[in-house]
Order: structure tokens, then C-alpha cells, then sequence
DNA sequence: TTGTGTTTTACGACCTCC
DNA sequence: GGAGGTCGTAAAACACAA
């Protein structure tokens, strides 16, 4: 950005606060031109205000807490807060505006990871629904496969009694034409239970097709 | 002690807004 | 055009296992 304008600041800054925050750059330093990205020397204050190129200088915890409150407070930081805040923590404006920089993608990355671990569980919540309901359907195929056998078993048995007696059943279900398991048309890809077409005979239940269903339930529940 | 992974501080490039 | 933002990353500081 301007460095200009921010060498000028660390100089104007190095009288300010000596003990805090040191001029770094060497007197008569010709500036390379300018790259894309060039690697960079970090230097802070000594503690005697030293002009010296010294290791990264970590915030203490109090200035640490009293950033943290005002980014609580609001995490956006005009020119004026941040010269009082800086002088507040003694400390160059600078360093205040880059702690808040960095702050602010700490923050957004934890609400990214939140935002991601809320859906994350609504996503497993999902899938474990689905489990359920595929488990209840193969239950429910189930009972109307032994439903089916328990209507060939009756059918048959009301064949027996009606040979042996003249007085023809009221019953109207013929068993030859009771779908059977075995009737049931398979699909190509084998899925068995899933892809069962019901094969429903021509003219025995298909006017009454609401009773037919209720007659299947009540065997079944 | 040292190698390694993570966090923190700082900067450069680029973008947007006034 | 300048101020302040984001993004990507360097490098120091730190934590910790081996």
C-alpha cells in the first residue's frame, strides 16, 4: 500500500513510543523495487528503545484482553478509535490495525467453522433419518410378504371347505387369482423387495379396490 | 535437545468506497 | 488518490512429542 506514508509513521512512532516501537529500517536503506512478494524482515521494539532489528515483539495478555474487549465492542476500527486504542495500549496504530485484521479472519473462519459443523450435523441427522425409514420399509415388506402368505394359506383352506360342502362360500377371493409372492414381477436390476410390481388380477378386486386395501391392513396390523 | 505442527504478528498485493 | 478492507503468506513464538 503506501509505504511511504507508513515509514514516515514508524519514524514519527519510534519518537512516540521508543520504548514500545522502533524505527527498523537502516538510515540510507535504498528500497527494492517492487516485487510481487519479497521476503520480509519482521522488526519490533527493544525493550531498552533500542534501533535494532529484533524478533517479532508478542503482545503481552493485558493488551491482548483490552484488544479483545474492543473487538467485542465493534470489529471495525476507524482511524480515531484506533489511535486511542493504540495509545491507550501503548502501542503503534499500526500493530492495532493489523491485530484487528487478524482478528476479524480469526473470526470469520470460526464462524465458518460453526456454520460448518451446524450443517455437518443436520447433514448425519439426515442420513441416519433416511436409515430409519429405509429399515421401517423392508419391516413393512416383510409383514405384507407373510400377509400375502397368510391369504394363499386361508384361500386354500376355503377351497378344501367349499368342495366338501354345496353351499357356495360368500367369500369371494379366488385363490388362483390372489396375488402371490411368487406373482410378483421382479424388476431387471433383481432389487428384490424393492422393485416388486403388484400384479393385480383383472376382475376380482379391481372394483373394489378401498376394500381390497382395507382387507390387506387388517391382516397385516 | 530437536524436529514438527500450530498460533500469532506483520506485511504486500489488490480491492472497494468515498 | 487515500484509507481501510480482505486474502495469502512469511516468519517468529510457542507447544509438545520423541
Amino acid at each position: 500500500m503506501n509505504h511511504k506514508v507508513d515509514d514516515q509513521n514508524m519514524g514519527f512512532i519510534s519518537q512516540l513510543y521508543p520504548d514500545v516501537y522502533t524505527q527498523i529500517v537502516p538510515q540510507g536503506e535504498v528500497k527494492p523495487p517492487k516485487r510481487r512478494r519479497k521476503k520480509r524482515k519482521v522488526a519490533v521494539a527493544a525493550g531498552d528503545g533500542s534501533n535494532c532489528m529484533l524478533r517479532k515483539r508478542k503482545l503481552t495478555d493485558e493488551q491482548v484482553n483490552m484488544l479483545e474487549m474492543r473487538f467485542g465492542d465493534e470489529h471495525k476500527l476507524e482511524s480515531e478509535r484506533k489511535d486511542k486504542i493504540a495509545a491507550e495500549l501503548g502501542l503503534d496504530p499500526r500493530q492495532v490495525a493489523v491485530w484487528f485484521q487478524n482478528r476479524r479472519t480469526r473470526w470469520k473462519n470460526k464462524r465458518l467453522e460453526d456454520e460448518y459443523n451446524k450443517l455437518k450435523n443436520a447433514h448425519d441427522n439426515v442420513v441416519l433419518d433416511k436409515c430409519r425409514l429405509e429399515s421401517e420399509v423392508l419391516k413393512l415388506k416383510e409383514h405384507l410378504y407373510d400377509a400375502e402368505r397368510e391369504i394363499q394359506r386361508l384361500a386354500e383352506r376355503v377351497e378344501g371347505c367349499s368342495s366338501n360342502s354345496p353351499v357356495s362360500s360368500s367369500v369371494s377371493i379366488q385363490h388362483n387369482e390372489t396375488p402371490f409372492f411368487g406373482d410378483y414381477e421382479v424388476e431387471e436390476d433383481g432389487d428384490d423387495y424393492d422393485n416388486m410390481v403388484y400384479p393385480v388380477p383383472e376382475n376380482t378386486y379391481i372394483d373394489h379396490g378401498e376394500e381390497w386395501m382395507n382387507y390387506q391392513l387388517n391382516i397385516i396390523f
